[in-house]
DNA sequence: CAGTATCCGGTGCGATACTG
DNA sequence: CAGTATCGCACCGGATACTG
């Protein structure tokens, strides 16, 4: 169950922001990637968000696919939970990258922190941009925006 | 000001989220940047929002300087209000193709829609990915994100 | 530790009516 | 057309207490 966001369904940026469009799960996502957080505490500890609303963020992602609940147990431990992005919550890395790549340039902070994407191993940072199908990056301000359907439209290119 | 989410000033996607993290502004921005939205009653009819929130809406994104307000007057009409994107406003476009791409691929729908990003006069369709600092687009599922300030990621390069 | 249960306040948002 | 003014409510989310 989607949540609120009820008008325009065929709207791809409604769709996406009726999952991840609340004030908390892209901050748990965000958390997630950065890999210190799978437990329920970690991010409670880390967002210092309220435990019933962390649990009902967590449950409402893993509804939704973001996130996948394991129990494991390490050696002499009682089992335990955790809490893992799936691909689909992974993939939001791009719309990560995007707000934090904004908020670096338009709201600065003097103390500010992002998440840095990089290559693994070879330690490549990463940055979000919109490219061509042929891989060409483009520069900034010179896109159009037209309104089309989605079944002419392929990411996958 | 900004709206409500108090915490964790310091990170870059808290600070964007502050700002366009509500129901309706990314929606707007969408609009907007389709091109067929400038006046006041456009969005409304565009996104069947209530007017008191539209006004609210448009009101912080000028003060948050998303949009700048003009008053503009063709031949023999009376004067009118438009608002236009800002170039912090435009700058959005990245963080609406990452919204629109996910949402074309985990959340399809028959009849979706998407604002697609194109080239002026070239036509040639934009994509957000990830790229290195050289311009070589990443291929998804290779990236770790690590904490990093702000202040040691360069996002001009 | 990992939640669930309950209470409650702020407010985002819709509906409606009204103004210049 | 471009809003403002009022009303009302759903609901997100915080605080707290409690359970296995």
């Amino acid at each position: 169950m989607a949540q609120k966001l009820g008008n325009d369904v065929t709207c791809s940026v409604a769709r996406t922001l009726d999952v991840v469009g609340d004030r908390w799960t892209l901050m748990i996502v965000r958390e997630a990637m950065l890999g210190g957080a799978t437990r329920f505490q970690d991010f409670r500890d880390a967002l210092g968000i309220a435990t019933n609303s962390l649990a009902k963020r967590l449950a409402m992602m893993v509804d939704e696919g973001l996130m996948e609940r394991r129990t494991y147990r390490e050696a002499g431990e009682r089992p335990r939970e955790e809490y893992v992005l799936t691909e689909a919550g992974r993939s939001l890395d791009l719309v990560i990258g995007a707000l934090a790549s904004w908020g670096r340039t338009y709201r600065p902070h003097p103390r500010g922190t992002s998440p840095r994407f990089e290559v693994e191993e070879s330690s490549t940072v990463a940055q979000v941009a919109f490219v061509t199908s042929g891989g060409d990056r483009i520069p900034p301000g010179v896109l159009t925006a037209v309104r089309t359907e989605d079944r002419r439209l392929d990411d996958s290119a």
